[in-house]
DNA sequence: ATTGACTTTTGCCATTTGGCTAGTTATAAT
DNA sequence: ATTATAACTAGCCAAATGGCAAAAGTCAAT
């Protein structure tokens, strides 16, 4: 039969279920609890976080939400959908010199912007320091 | 294990098979050359065709364009993708919570990837520091 | 150290998916 | 009518999904 790398995109196959562990933890929420959100069941979860099992579609959706995910981000991660035609496709405006990880992105814009902006002062700080000890 | 009617929508359990059928032989397709068109088989496709089967996603996926429907359309037949919220139009933002501040992403998007998951990870220890001390 | 409460992982197994290979049923053409 | 020929269907089976229950880890508090 078609393994997941058959043909697909498979994003997963080097991080989705890292992906997957790192938002759930980031939340936080507990293998069960996140199952409980889902309607899943927490071994399952925890093998599909360290890639033993793949999520089916089912599986994808019914944990996106709890996760923050729009289900479409899962669905092309995973390699369900192709990459987002045209729409989405480069997130936000993209700012200036480099650019952001939309995973940061996600995770960060859940914070208040005050968070946010004491993250990076904190960001600064750290930079400053490894500076002067150089 | 959880059927599909399970919670899912379902639209197909009224007719996607059908819809499918219908649009292979409008085009017109035999199973064999969508099958070849689409790098599944024949004998599945029938049987999905006649709802004996469901399609997973990654079927439905091969078989969109052949068919000349739109992953989004198929997916959400299926009820693999609740119904186009108001048209993926919306795409990008996404986030949850708020959004992003533009000063912060402009500052955080200078630096590289991993600083910049590094700073999420700063983050998420000090959130769970101050949860753990509240 | 030990108990106790959680969290994660493993073992096991029922259910599904989907491909291959034969059958069966149309559709023609002689 | 009788072969050909092409389309569909059915039998079978390997692989994979996902849930439940029990076994490991973790970690704080005693």
């Amino acid at each position: 039969m078609a393994s997941y790398n058959d043909d697909m995109v498979n994003v997963q196959r080097t991080g989705l279920g890292e992906l997957i562990r790192q938002q759930r933890v980031a939340i936080p929420l507990t293998l069960q609890e996140l199952a409980r959100l889902s309607g899943t069941s927490p071994s399952h979860l925890g093998r599909v976080e360290r890639s033993e099992r793949f999520p089916s579609a089912r599986i994808l959706r019914k944990i996106a939400k709890p996760l923050g995910f729009e289900e479409n981000e899962l669905f092309t991660l995973a390699g369900y959908l192709s990459p987002q035609p045209s729409a989405t496709s480069e997130a936000q405006p993209s700012y200036g010199g480099g650019q952001l990880d939309p995973y940061v992105s996600r995770v960060l814009a859940q914070e208040s912007v005050e968070t946010q902006r004491a993250v990076i002062g904190i960001l600064s700080i750290l930079k400053s320091i490894a500076k002067s000890t150089a």
